[in-house]
DNA sequence: AACCTTATTGATCATACGATCAGCAAATGG
DNA sequence: CCATTTGCTGATCGTATGATCAATAAGGTT
């Protein structure tokens, strides 16, 4: 008990630019993600044990600063591979669906991301509508031509149905990170039960196959 | 062209203190929805065309003035009569549970509602927590008890899945108000298709009867 | 061990923001 | 038309915040 904080954070300093910027980075990340984007650059320099001044000499301003956590929370959040594995017809449309859903569920139920997300919705970023362009198009719409042409019953998928089952997914993760309220721990029951009863209306899958 | 603001805002002053108290309330829920709770009482008397000290006259603080807009926006936003409308056995469950969430959404797919109650979400605020309690317990919960009893297919639907439904329905509003990207203009269609999709998941009603 | 580079700091500035208060002037009553 | 009340304003205070910069010291090199 020599010192206030003996070995907890022995305040390395002097760090390799570029893992400090990372530091920073994902500092600013959790620390955004907790206060809102307009939380002040001194608590984030508290939290991330450095002085405030510190923070300038990695970004030239706090919007830059801003602009690196968004790109590295945004960064590869929409895989590549999804497309393909939508519409790889060598699985059921029902696999194709769950194994998405099961995947992007655990890539987006992430505190961070839920809420920068809605910080930075509310706050008008276009990064935000562009996000939800690229999921329409690149995700939703090729799924929607799948289940058109496999679609047997009466009825037929709109894109607006396809955006209700993704919203009624996502919004687990909502009450889980923006409201925090109770919600199931592991959201595969639901996502599954969502998935199977949106198919079932289309009659495009058999739960039990 | 005599006076720098003829006639538009005739900054008619000295309003009955009721008058006046009403009008700021209004004025910073509009205000606090466009930038976030933490939008600044210059720019809000800036909007209402009055002085900042003005708003002090009224309010003791900030965060009374915020109390105030809470209140507002949250007051009534859940109508007693839902609970007798949704077991009302006279209707099907399917006009029942239509008419709730027409009425519902026409009453939350709202600019100032739904991105208020975004902000205080994010902030924390236990009002959300509380009434999306109240929610579950008054709305969905005997909704649930009244689609149990009725159930007549191999499954029985769970809370959680009422929650999905829900879910859905008011990812309408967030798309709208929140991401604010193009969303269709009259909701009623895709809430239909989404209750009817659930009721038939669970043989509780032909979409055609 | 002395030296040099530069990552980091502490002090500081300009502005923004919540909050206060004495004084002005608009409405009301006489 | 004057007096009184009080809704409202303008000036101001203390602090918070983004941003700057000269000074410092950590860590590698010789």
């Amino acid at each position: 008990m020599n010192s206030a904080e003996p070995t907890a954070a022995p305040d390395r300093r002097r760090l390799p630019p570029q893992e400090r910027r990372r530091q920073i980075v994902e500092g600013a990340v959790a620390f955004f993600a907790d206060v809102g984007l307009e939380g002040n650059t001194r608590d984030l320099a508290g939290r991330l044990g450095v002085t405030q001044s510190l923070l300038f000499n990695y970004f030239a301003s706090k919007s830059d600063l801003l602009e690196a956590v968004y790109e590295h929370v945004y960064l590869n959040r929409l895989s590549d591979d999804w497309p393909t594995l939508l519409t790889d017809e060598r699985q059921t449309i029902r696999e194709r669906v769950l194994t998405f859903y099961d995947a992007y569920s655990q890539l987006i139920f992430q505190y961070e991301w839920m809420r920068i997300f809605m910080f930075s919705g509310l706050a008008g970023a276009a990064l935000n509508r562009r996000y939800l362009d690229h999921l329409g198009k690149v995700i939703l719409a090729p799924l929607l031509k799948q289940m058109q042409a496999a679609a047997t019953g009466p009825d037929v998928p709109q894109m607006e149905d396809l955006w209700n089952l993704h919203g009624g997914i996502v919004y687990i993760g909502i009450r889980q990170h923006i409201y925090q309220v109770p919600c199931p721990d592991d959201p595969s029951e639901a996502i599954t039960r969502a998935v199977d009863r949106f198919l079932t209306a289309f009659a495009l899958g058999d739960p039990n196959e």
